[in-house]
DNA sequence: CCTCTTCCGCATCGGTCGCTACAGAAGTGC
DNA sequence: GCACTTCTGTAGCGACCGATGCGGAAGAGG
């Protein structure tokens, strides 16, 4: 009957689960799932080889967790760009988020849903799946909302949201792929512009 | 004085260098640089690990040399597309090889430039700044042309050449990205063919 | 034939990979 | 204090990584 308002018995652990996730994240960002040795990513998160199999389960897990931490951190914008009131400003809300979280400094370059596992050896391909997978439930999710767009009147009823969705993130890909190479912030937001300045399309 | 014109003596080599080159390369273009192992590339090229280290040095070598190879094999609609007799023409065939290529049956899907090392380890930045600088040369010589096509009065004079071929580039960037994901060729197309519809941006 | 040069198959190098067994340390509840 | 549960440090697992040493095989030139 009584609730269990204690807390969990035994030794507890030693370090903030949050944030050693967090560096991990930023280790795989930078360099990719295979890239990323576990010496690397343990000695970024400040623990053992032990406790990181014993807390987050074990590699692919922990890649696994980062990108669902990426996706509410620095991916957030996608959410709030698809909760703008039309399809025009989601659209650039998307572009512009992506060249900000891409280009930050201090931050990896790129895109961890792009670079983390585009293409890799037999024994991440499930990784590379997953990835493949988060990247289109990114589309589907932006075609939703410009077929909403377009049921609503805003886009003209012959307008394909497919197609656009696929535009934008197509778009938005490039520009990760640029961004982890290199290319500043500021060109890339010049092009984003020019871009979007005919729409839809 | 005599020019030397017999073999080279010694035993020759048993096996074809070209052929080898190509298997390699489909390797790293399937698996990128990290994800392939030396046991899969030699495996796949039919020759031992000392054959491939007396043919072509190391991994590394050997990845240099397949990228150039890659440039002239299945990237080099890009050099034809720079010799279009208009712009237009060759941003639209940029798109329609990055496509072709990256969605080609029986070939690994995306690009070499792209997945071949977008992020990874420290041991490989030398791979990844190789085709960050792959990617940039390709740009460049997309600007050049862009460059060519104002001066010949075929572009307004106010056009960016840049932020114009930062465009184009940035599609076949992106376009790689979903192809390696596995978006269809068709979808893809129909998107570039509503991408260049208004031209120049 | 012999000699010379090169190539190739086998075995293996040290290092690192992802991962785990074990024992002791450090907490909780009684 | 005690028993119990969980975490952590060390040490090491087998497997694979990229890369070589070596000796014999194989062809070219004489």
């Amino acid at each position: 009957m009584a609730t269990k308002q204690s807390g969990p018995i035994g030794r507890p652990r030693g370090f903030d689960t949050d944030e050693a996730l967090e560096r991990a994240m930023l280790v795989f960002w930078e360099q990719g799932y295979e890239g990323a040795s576990l010496a690397t990513l343990t000695g970024a998160m400040g623990i053992s080889t032990t406790s990181m199999y014993a807390a987050f389960g074990n590699k692919e897990e922990l890649f696994r967790k980062a990108l669902e931490r990426y996706t509410e951190g620095p991916s957030a914008y996608l959410a709030r760009a698809l909760d703008e009131p039309t399809a025009h400003r989601t659209a650039t809300a998307i572009l512009a988020g992506t060249i900000r979280t891409t280009t930050r400094p201090a931050h990896p370059r790129g895109c961890l849903g792009v670079q983390g596992a585009l293409a890799t050896g037999d024994s991440a391909q499930a990784v590379r799946d997953l990835l493949a997978a988060w990247r289109n439930d990114g589309c589907v999710r932006l075609r939703d909302r410009f077929r909403r767009a377009v049921d609503e009147g805003e886009l003209p009823p012959e307008t394909d949201p497919g197609l656009l969705s696929r535009y934008v993130t197509t778009l938005a890909f490039g520009i990760a792929v640029q961004a982890a190479g290199g290319v500043g912030r500021d060109e890339l937001q010049e092009m984003a512009d020019a871009a979007l300045r005919n729409w839809p399309l």
